[in-house]
RNA sequence: GGCCCCGUAGCUCAGUGGAUAGAGCGGCAGACUUCGAAUCUGCGUGCGGAGGUUCGACUCCUCCCGGGGCCA
């Protein structure tokens, strides 16, 4: 959803043109303040020169209230220069909607659910699981600032091998012993040991604490042991053939590229998936319109299944959505580590939160699209953080907060008498917004917010040393400008997890 | 062998059909008696390779090369 200055131009356009229109901002500033290829795309279907067809477009445009001049230029686009007037009113519509601009844009609001970290409480969370929480939450936000009703799910073992090598571990421990083969032994084992009362719900407190410390808050917690209580009822309601000793579904018919095991028939156990279908049929009948699955690489192997358990149960498998994103590696002395919670040689989000602080943790871990593998090097995190461009936009906010502190109660407008280039820009950078959210919010690519935020700090910033704020002929308007921009740097950065400061 | 992700500047990465492809870091040279210098200004012969689609391709299609992952 544009900004409405926006929509309202291409409106007009399109009733001169006759066909959909949209602005884009060309990357130099004599192509105009927006452009349109509409002429270009017209020209096949008319059987006229797409210059013609611009030019005669940019004389009815020169018409329009908003439009100072049109121009035609190269094959046939056409760039139009804006009045102060439409800069008025696209900064007015900021300053009017605060932190709720560029929000609320969904046509029909869903009940949504994000499962997301959902790793075994077997050790505190790695930055693997650090990355899951940093994008699954920014995904989450975005989703509740577009409109709709999310609720943040974690879903953990209780249950099964992992989990009793843990508690094995850890008793052994506690006994003086040597952990069990394959056991685990880093050295928050030992801190678990020292300590009285079960492992396992030691942990769960543990990664309850940290989540909340990197800002997420979860609305439920599930438990394995809960899930497959629903198992022998959901599993009748599937597609399925006996093979081999086991109970297969037929998933291959949904869409997976093989079928898969449900029971074994020799002791009637179930194998995994038949948790996964419990679990999947668990959620809708919780009443979701859309269930958000957030998972590592090296589960995309589940994205069939899942939607073939949705299928299967007579649900559309669009409304379940499997996010993948590509795995944290961690180098040290410039080699790749494996890392294995149970031998210990791995990182924690702790540890990255000790070295670069938190802001700079999840600026870091969603700043890169989540299809990009990201490469950690412990050793040089401390000092990249203090490179991190996250301070470079918490500075502009803090800067506006210091200036709004000594501007008092004076007044602010959105009118401008005479508009600088840079104040042109920010206003700009400032309408742009709304897209941002939007494209970052269906293309689930939170990642487009810190690169947007420093664009427009970066816009800000250069303003700043350009123009005084307070005390200037301009004062009013100038005080409206930054108070906008004020409020879109803290929305950006707050659906990001990260704090908007006013001082630093 | 099948499937998924990636190859863009020295390094880390943006850019899912538009004009002369951008930012941060690193490097060099400048700017504070003025609202916060954690800032600003200037300096850049790069899209792995080959075909194809299009008025127009980093972007879409096919093949090849290279890196990561899952399954067999």
């Amino acid at each position: 959803m544009p900004a409405r200055a926006i929509l309202t131009l291409e409106t007009e356009l399109e009733r001169l043109a006759g066909a959909p229109v949209t602005l884009e901002r060309p990357s130099r500033a004599e192509h105009g303040d927006y452009a349109t290829n509409v002429a270009l795309r017209l020209a096949p279907q008319n059987g006229k020169p797409p210059r013609e067809l611009a030019e005669q477009l940019a004389r009815e445009a020169a018409q329009l209230p908003a439009v100072e001049r049109a121009e035609v230029a190269g094959p046939g686009f056409l760039n139009l220069f804006l009045t102060p007037g439409w800069y008025a009113e696209a900064l007015g519509e900021i300053l009017e909607a605060g932190e709720r601009y560029g929000g609320a844009f969904v046509e029909t609001a869903e009940r949504v659910q994000v499962e997301m970290v959902s790793a075994n409480p077997t050790g505190p969370l790695t930055v693997g699981s650090a990355r899951n929480a940093a994008y699954g939450d920014a995904v989450a936000r975005l989703l509740e600032f577009a409109g709709n009703e999310v609720e943040r799910e974690y879903y953990f073992n209780d249950v099964g091998r992992q989990i009793e090598l843990f508690r094995e571990s850890v008793e052994a421990r506690r006994r003086g012993e040597e952990p069990p083969a394959e056991g685990y032994t880093g050295e928050y084992v030992a801190e678990i040991a020292a300590e009285p009362g079960d492992p396992v719900d030691r942990m769960l407190e543990e990664i309850k604490r940290e989540l909340e410390a990197f800002r997420i808050r979860f609305d439920s917690w599930v438990l394995q042991r809960d899930i497959e209580q629903g198992i022998p009822d959901v599993v009748p309601l599937l597609d399925t053939y006996e093979a081999e000793g086991t109970l297969w579904a037929r998933t291959s018919e949904h869409g997976d590229d093989k079928d898969r095991p449900l029971v074994r028939s020799s002791d009637g156990s179930y194998l995994y998936y038949a948790g996964d279908v419990a679990y999947v049929r668990n959620k809708f009948e919780r009443g979701f319109d859309r269930l958000i699955y957030v998972l590592g690489a090296d589960h995309h192997g589940y994205v069939a299944r899942l939607k073939a358990a949705a299928a299967m149960l007579g649900y559309d498998p669009e409304r379940l959505e499997v996010l993948i994103y590509q795995l944290v590696h961690i180098v040290e002395g410039g080699r790749a580590k494996q890392a294995s919670k149970r031998r210990g040689d791995v990182v924690f989000l702790g540890e990255l939160v000790d070295k670069i602080g938190m802001d700079a943790a999840r600026w870091y871990l969603v700043s890169r699209g989540h299809d990009q593998a990201i490469d950690i090097d412990v050793d040089l995190a401390r000092e990249r953080s203090e490179k991190n461009p996250v301070y470079y936009v918490q500075y502009a906010h803090a800067r506006i907060a210091g200036i709004l502190r000594n501007a008092g109660d004076a007044e602010a407008s959105a009118e401008g008498i005479e508009l600088a280039p840079e104040e042109r820009d920010l206003i700009k950078r400032l309408v742009e917004f709304p897209d941002v959210v939007r494209e970052a919010t269906e293309r689930r690519a939170p990642h487009a917010l810190p690169n947007y935020t420093i664009r427009l700090a970066d816009d800000f910033h250069r303003f700043y040393h350009r123009h005084r704020v307070l005390e200037s002929d301009q004062q009013a308007f100038r005080l409206g400008l930054v108070r906008a921009t004020k409020a879109v740097l803290a929305r950006s950065l707050d659906l990001i997890g990260v704090e908007a400061p006013d001082r630093m």
